[in-house]
DNA sequence: ACCCTAACAGTCTAAATAGACTATATGGCG
DNA sequence: CGCCATATAGTCTATTTAGACTGTTAGGGT
């Protein structure tokens, strides 16, 4: 029995998601996964029947009604209301203004960097780097096909951040990588 | 009853902290959020119990022994274990070679920046670039003054990749600002 | 000396999450 | 034509997590 999960980074999501189109909860799991190939991968069933849910108790959506197809499960259709139209440029406006200092596993596993010593460091660096090079090329590649089968801009738009962050932290990458080599960065005598 | 919580961001941080000496939780949480005053912020006095419950059966870590000081609860004091620091070292591996996608608010948030309109976006993207500013100099000062104290660089690598994110993150803003103001990014319409 | 606040150390519970489980339908392949 | 893998839709439970709650002690002000 699900309560009040008012505050997950979903809630943008599937609020955005509405806006677009009324629709049911196993087919934006599929629009998530599909439209950004795993950024959103990590969301699980569970998760987003429970948001949705909490999402109807607070009014922000409303159920539309009900479909069928054939024999199927029936699918329970919700619309984004007035009140989750606000709310979602609420959201919107207040993540965007307010940065916050959400860190990642790369963060906390360079924060130990030493445990690895140079040479074990410099090995797992630079797989890393190649990794997200071959990434960023896969992902500028999805960017520009679907820009030229006429995407606005804007609607791409969350696609050039992440690669530019990408390349920033390969960036980086190859810096450290570059010092360990050189000596610039070197570990401590214990 | 904490039972096994063997894949958090958390594990890291503690075996990490462990190796460079025996402790209590509650010292780890306060090491935690002093040493990266904020980016560990988020971490709950609860979530951190259950994870060195958890590492401790998992035998990454073994009671060193109580404590007492006064009359203050006792404090059970952990040490990592050799099966711990291997583990350690097999994590900072792991999540270095493997880039996972991990993908914050603000990526949310962005992905629907069409719903703020030009105007508002423009003034949203602005503040946070604003206080990121601010707070990208401020890290660069604590940054300074730690170097200045003698910290080696290798244990302030990971300030270092926070930094240069967020000044890829700002250059980026400020591009977008620019792109909208300038009609470079239009709002399709309606 | 006495009170109030902040630091100390940990436990406990309600809410949130991941992911297994149910059940039908479709499409491809032998 | 029957069988298996996969897609469709959703529910349910066992972990996990956040954060409220408990109680003690040191320190500062009056």
């Amino acid at each position: 029995m699900p309560r009040r999960t008012l505050d997950n980074p979903l809630v943008p999501a599937v609020l955005g998601l509405l806006l677009e189109q009324a629709s049911h909860p196993y087919q934006m799991l599929a629009e998530l996964r599909q439209r950004s190939d795993s950024h959103a991968a990590a969301i699980t069933r569970g998760t987003l029947y429970n948001t949705v849910a909490a999402l109807n108790e607070a009014g922000w959506v409303a159920v539309q009604g009900q479909q069928r197809a054939g024999n199927r499960p029936e699918r329970t259709v919700y619309a984004l209301t007035d009140a989750g139209r606000e709310e979602l440029v609420r959201r919107l406006d207040s993540e965007i203004r307010n940065p916050e200092r959400e860190f990642t596993r790369f963060f906390g596993a360079v924060t130990y960097l030493g445990a690895l010593g140079p040479d074990g460091a410099v090995e797992a660096l630079t797989e890393r780097a190649q990794r997200l090079r071959e990434r960023t090329a896969a992902d500028e590649e999805r960017l520009a096909s679907a820009r030229a089968a006429g995407a606005p801009r804007l609607f791409v738009i969350e696609a050039e951040y992440a690669l530019c962050l990408a390349r920033a932290e390969t960036a980086w990458i190859d810096s450290v990588v570059d010092d360990i080599r050189t000596g610039a960065l070197t570990w401590p005598t214990p």
